[in-house]
DNA sequence: GCCCTCCGTGCACACGTGTGCATGACCTGA
DNA sequence: TCAGGTCATGCACACGTGTGCACGGAGGGC
């Protein structure tokens, strides 16, 4: 531990405690010679300033608090890493809190939060939402929210635009020459279940072509996301004439779809495209690699701790929309006789 | 901001602040009384005791640095998740600090955990080690070391059984009648691939079989892990006879081996087996899934936890071993003609 | 030579909490 | 009635840092 405080320097370098503290910050009243002299003493002692210490008078911890319902979840790992990446720039530290999305997990996170007297805090939830906002809201700390489901008044927040990735995607598919695009949704995220959706009317109406209904699948909210692909592609192959490509909720349900399809004969792409969301590892392994709708997580990360350093700046901070990324791989192709 | 002290308790209650302070922390001195309307009070302020200015006096920060090359790794993202749910249990904070194996990063985290006065430090270093030591132990404050393939004198460690490991994994091959299984190496983490290496020979030896040394691939340093795998199992299948099983360092490696095999037609597992280590989140993905030995990786973030608390607490806490996991699934299978 | 100004530094206090010691009230026993 | 003891509480100080203000000295203008 390095207990050398100001006080021991000033006591080496013959001065009082409020001279060191000004020549370390580099006041410009203290004269050049006793400047260098308390430097080279702070610097051969090993001072290192106490945070607690200042925080105390300053009321600034130069700390910021991020909850995240899981840690292990890769989407929240590379949002944590975009957030580090920027918190370390300006030397905050950061603390690292996880609800696990248990209700007396959330409390203690908020207490320890509270304690510590963070600046600001970062939620990423990375599936579920409408949880701490109450509680931390309460914290009167600068909040932003990142891609949270539920819509939180008076916080700042970021996420990605679903409406526009999903538009892509399916304007991809359109654009290979097919005619019958199907959509396996996801009704436990209702938010951004209904903008993928929208998204997908919208690639349609481009085009000025009309979106079939039977094609649309909402699923059923018990089933997990791959037994959801698999189940729904078996659906929509009961249809006449079955659809020749799909878009799937998210990459897992699209993962779903391909062993469903492999499992019924069907080639992919040869028989049937498919496009997921989320650019999750596992997409660029399977075989075929997965088309798909990456999210910059990284940069995410990023721009919210950016949103959150400007508003401890006092600058105004409005919400942010990321743009997503078409990741074209090998599930996607034209479709038989084109 | 909560920024309500012990003093406006104290002006409410119409006592002194230490009488406060001391109702709060429940001291018996304290009649039941006033203890009782303290408590009332705080509670309906609203207060939140300031960890700064408590850990000021009591040196005491009840937090502790977490020190990692990428949380982004799902090794080490995994571990983190375990650290943190032992330090949320005793109501310690986590700093999480990316080293990114950038030197200048490095000299940045040692300040930064210097200046908040962490208690104690872990370092959960994923590939890469031999680094930090130094400086951290500089801190003067209880280190643990997680998985580091440098020996540091003066700390304590906690790393997975890599010998174990290895030799439950070339038992299982040997058991299931294989008597040429190779070993696909890795120089560049020179002391796991030994251990592994030498788990690989302890498995023979305990079945009174003497392992071919021509079956051994160091593989060169150059290469990424998956193209290892691809051009070792490609040597390896010049060779007469050729090999009916292979032991690879790593899951990456065997998924490399995988694609190569697949290459050259032959089917895995009838008529080669695999075996990878790690069980990244591929390996249960790829087809054949792959048989592969799990690192507990939460349990070590917990243990590694436990390990610091103990040492917090003024207990000896000797270095820990952590006993791997094999996980059979369908990449191996008994040779043909068994 | 005197007054004013500017420059460098120290004094005192503040931030919020914990703790050793003294203080006063009350009770007990002789 | 008084000495001694217990009990609940307050006083003063400490932790390490930052800052408003006062102070002393040096220099310059008249």
């Amino acid at each position: 531990m390095a207990r050398v405080s100001i006080k021991d320097i000033a006591q080496a370098a013959g001065v009082s405690h409020p001279t060191v503290s000004r020549a370390l910050r580099g006041d410009p009243r203290i004269s050049l010679e006793t400047a260098e002299r308390v430097l080279a003493l702070a610097h051969e002692l090993g001072y290192s300033p106490s945070a607690a210490a200042r925080s105390l008078v300053t009321r600034r911890t130069h700390t910021i608090g991020v909850v995240v319902t899981s840690i292990a979840d890769p989407f929240v790992s590379d949002v944590v890493d975009g957030i580090e990446a920027t918190l370390a720039e300006q030397d905050y530290a950061l603390i690292l809190a996880l609800s696990r999305s248990e209700p007396e997990r959330e409390l203690a996170v908020v207490r320890l939060l509270s304690e510590h007297r963070v600046d600001g805090i970062i939620v990423a939830a990375s599936r579920v939402g409408a949880l701490h906002d109450q509680d931390l809201a309460r914290l009167q700390v600068p909040l932003v929210l990142l891609n949270n489901q539920a819509e939180t008044a008076g916080t700042h927040s970021l996420e990605v635009d679903d409406v526009l990735g999903a538009r892509v995607a399916v304007a991809h598919l359109l654009q290979l020459g097919h005619r019958r695009v199907a959509y396996i949704g996801c009704p436990d995220r209702p938010r951004s279940h209904a903008r993928r959706l929208e998204g997908y009317r919208q690639a349609h109406l481009d085009r000025r072509l009309h979106p079939q209904p039977e094609l649309i699948l909402e699923g059923r909210g018990a089933e997990g996301d791959r037994s959801r692909g698999a189940t729904g592609l078996t659906e929509l192959l009961s249809l006449s004439p079955p659809p020749t490509a799909v878009f799937c909720y998210n990459d897992i349900t699209a993962i779903g779809a391909l062993e469903a399809a492999r499992h019924y004969g069907l080639r992919v792409p040869k028989d049937l495209s498919l496009v997921g969301v989320d650019d999750v590892r596992e997409a660029s392994l399977v075989t075929p690699a997965l088309t798909t709708v990456r999210q910059p997580r990284r940069e995410m990360g990023q721009r919210a701790a950016d949103m959150l350093l400007a508003l401890l700046r006092g600058e105004a901070a409005g919400d942010a929309v990321i743009a997503p990324v078409l990741v074209i791989r090998e599930s996607t192709a034209a479709p038989i006789g084109q």
